[in-house]
DNA sequence: GTATATACGACAATTTTAATCGTATATAAA
DNA sequence: TTTATATACGATTAAAATTGTCGTATATAC
């Protein structure tokens, strides 16, 4: 429990190659994949997200590739957790609403209190600390 | 990904009722099942590996049950998950070393920060405050 | 034109988590 | 002493989430 999922890890991976790519040039996906042994095609779609969701630019045909577009800067780990993987919470309970199941639970809101110290606690890293 | 499961979520439960328990008195598996819509089988494998753990007593028989045994407030969160759930770490490579797919892993120091910082966390926290 | 790269959705495999089942033992109470 | 209730524990199954693969389409440098 309490793990980062590997599509994370190797979005992680993947945009500190890019960062310490010289002058920002393009990286492919199959280059970075063979260097870290990502599987090839994973990968790829994961960078296909990243694209999407503005984190870098897509040069396409051959000599393409991937470079770094935002300003990692300004982009706190908990953004970045949850363009990839949707809302950051230690359980489900404060997403959907079928855990009705406990009639009565008595811990939601000392779970709450966690929770908002691990989003904190993430909200104040930012992806160029990690990267770099 | 960063949940906790729902066997630590049903150990926090029971240790937040038993807290709530007057005078300490015990709590049967089955009254807590049912009053939180917990299978009663799984809460009651749980409830037994706090015992072994020393978390809590268990006493045999009709009219048995458990109770609180540790002082909470001597126990931290990231104690409490250990025992439930094994070593706390953002991802398998620290205790695992079948990792070496990454021929040159690049995060490896970045995510040992945050995993320090989440480890902090949990040890600054301690059980007394989650259950009571 | 051809080779290489991104783009994207459907599908399959694997792993982890959650839940169930069966049986044994202890003990309070009738 | 019988019975009902409770803990103890391992084996097994079911469900869910994660991880990985495949097929096909599109863009573009050479
Ligand atoms: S509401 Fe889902 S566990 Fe408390
Ligand atoms: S070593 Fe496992 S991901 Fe870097």
């Amino acid at each position: 429990m309490l793990k980062i999922t590997r599509k994370v890890e190797y979005a992680l991976i993947a945009l500190r190659h890019m960062q310490q790519s010289p002058n920002n040039s393009v990286s492919s996906a199959s280059q970075i994949a063979s260097k870290y042994g990502i599987p090839q095609h994973l990968l790829a779609k994961i960078l296909q997200q990243m694209t999407r969701d503005g984190l870098i630019q897509a040069v396409k045909g051959p000599t393409g590739g991937y470079k770094i577009k935002a300003d990692l800067k300004k982009i706190s780990l908990k953004d970045f957790f949850e363009k990839l993987e949707g809302p950051l919470g230690l359980m489900d309970c404060y997403f959907n609403t079928d855990c009705l199941q406990m009639k009565a639970c008595n811990i939601l809101s000392p779970i709450q209190k966690i929770n908002q110290n691990m989003r904190d606690m993430f909200s104040k890293t930012t992806l160029l600390e990690i990267t770099q």
